[in-house]
DNA sequence: TCTGGGGTCCTAGGACCC
DNA sequence: TCTGGGGTCCTAGGACCC
């Protein structure tokens, strides 16, 4: 039996602007952008006037004044992707979440059951569109990273099929920033060398390559580039850190505001580990300032916790070693995030902890009431490898 | 172009241990 | 009595992805 390609990559289109088209028919075959400050997505009709993820509404809307903006929904998109990952785990058991809208699903066990890789793809294609009405790319490749870079290739609604053997020829015409890990310092460096596609970075120079990339990036790019990824995919990713953060408008915040809201935010991510039955360790406070330079400061704490009395005294103590750095100039951006996560190991660890908030969260909680209003608190996100959760 | 919120992975130096 | 090699852990920063 010859080995033959069997790794989907499937990837939902334009995600949450689909769910806002799918749901509200006055919103279909128009422009239009989901999100606020920025465009966290936009449907085909918006992006055909130059309108990308990431960019300023502003900006967004001097491409195209008509196009419609809404607000994202993130309970409607996480109940689409439960639905659409159910789908993906009844066509095979081997799924690898990627985020919230696309997975890795391996299909090669399936062929003399079900039928050939392309099939499956197609079937599952059908499934999502008619099952949950919406537009789904799917790429079929021998690797995970081929099976990536076709999906990409195939958007929108599309099915594209690498035939083994034909990766390199399908890679090599196309621009490094396809490379899964190739972004726009990457693509800069290459391009100083005169490196523009993946044809060009694959037979490249490694040593002249490990000047600029160093060691371990150029090997695994050349590899990649070369269509070598031994990554199988995995149905058994952990999640390694945990965190949270609030960015504020121009000027920033003083620093009694800035303990203000790390305080909120120590509530909301203990709030999550509880939740998902989650201890950490390792504490990180991620700083940006007036001119958008970003630092961070972490400890560690002898014991893992999701206490909130006891990450709020490592905030704190972050707080007061950095406290002149923190203070100076505004802060425009503040964010914790928990890594060093573990399980309890048993139920009697588990309540030997904190179970629940400190006294002094629940008066500092009240304080941010007082001094911003309601809308400051609640907005907890909560992050899975199967996808995001917002309550 | 005036910039959200959730993450992953890699590098590199220093402390510390055997 | 100035000295090796191997390893882990901690911290800070940066690139990248959706």
């Amino acid at each position: 039996m010859f080995v033959t390609a069997s790794i989907l990559h499937a990837d939902l289109d334009s995600f949450y602007a689909s769910v806002e088209q799918r749901d509200d028919p006055q919103l279909r075959n128009r422009p239009m952008i989901v999100g606020r400050g920025i465009v966290l997505a936009a449907s085909y009709e918006a992006k055909a006037f130059g309108i990308r993820t990431a960019m300023g509404t502003k900006a967004a809307l001097r491409l195209c004044p008509h196009a419609l903006v809404v607000p994202a929904r993130m309970a409607a998109y996480s109940e689409a992707s439960r639905a659409v990952f159910e789908i993906f785990r009844d066509t095979s058991p081997l799924v690898e979440p990627v985020s919230i809208d696309e997975a890795f699903i391996d299909v090669g066990g399936l062929a003399r059951i079900v039928g050939p890789a392309p099939q499956i793809a197609a079937t599952l294609r059908q499934r999502v569109s008619t099952g949950v009405g919406l537009p789904i790319t799917v790429g079929v490749a021998s690797t995970k990273h081929c099976a990536k870079v076709a999906s990409q290739a195939g958007k929108p609604d599309g099915l594209l099929v690498i035939p083994e053997g034909g990766e390199l020829d399908f890679l090599w015409p196309l621009p490094v920033n396809k490379l899964w890990g190739v972004g726009k310092k990457t693509t800069t460096k290459l391009g100083l060398m005169g490196i523009a596609t993946i044809g060009e970075l694959a037979t490249a120079d490694p040593e002249r390559l490990r000047t600029t990339l160093g060691n371990a990036h150029t090997g695994h790019l050349q590899a990649l580039a070369n269509n070598r990824d031994p990554r199988h995919v995995d149905t058994d990713r952990r999640r390694k850190s945990i965190g949270s953060q609030r960015s504020f408008p121009a000027g920033g915040l003083t620093g009694e505001d800035a303990w203000v809201i790390t305080i909120e935010l120590v509530d909301s991510i203990s709030g999550t580990m509880r939740a998902k039955e989650i201890m950490g360790r390792t504490l990180t406070m991620n700083l940006r300032d007036n001119n958008f330079t970003t630092f961070s400061r972490s400890t560690t704490m002898a014991e893992a916790t999701w206490s909130s009395a006891a990450l709020g005294r490592a905030a704190k103590k972050l707080f007061q070693e950095n406290w002149p750095f923190i203070n100076s100039g505004g802060c425009t951006k503040l964010g914790l995030s928990v890594s060093n996560l573990t399980a309890p190991n048993n139920v009697q660890q588990a309540f030997n902890f904190d179970p629940g908030r400190a006294p002094e969260v629940d008066a500092a909680i009240d304080a941010i009431k007082e001094k911003f209003g309601h809308a400051a608190i609640g907005r907890t996100a909560k992050t899975s490898r199967a996808g995001t959760h917002w309550h």
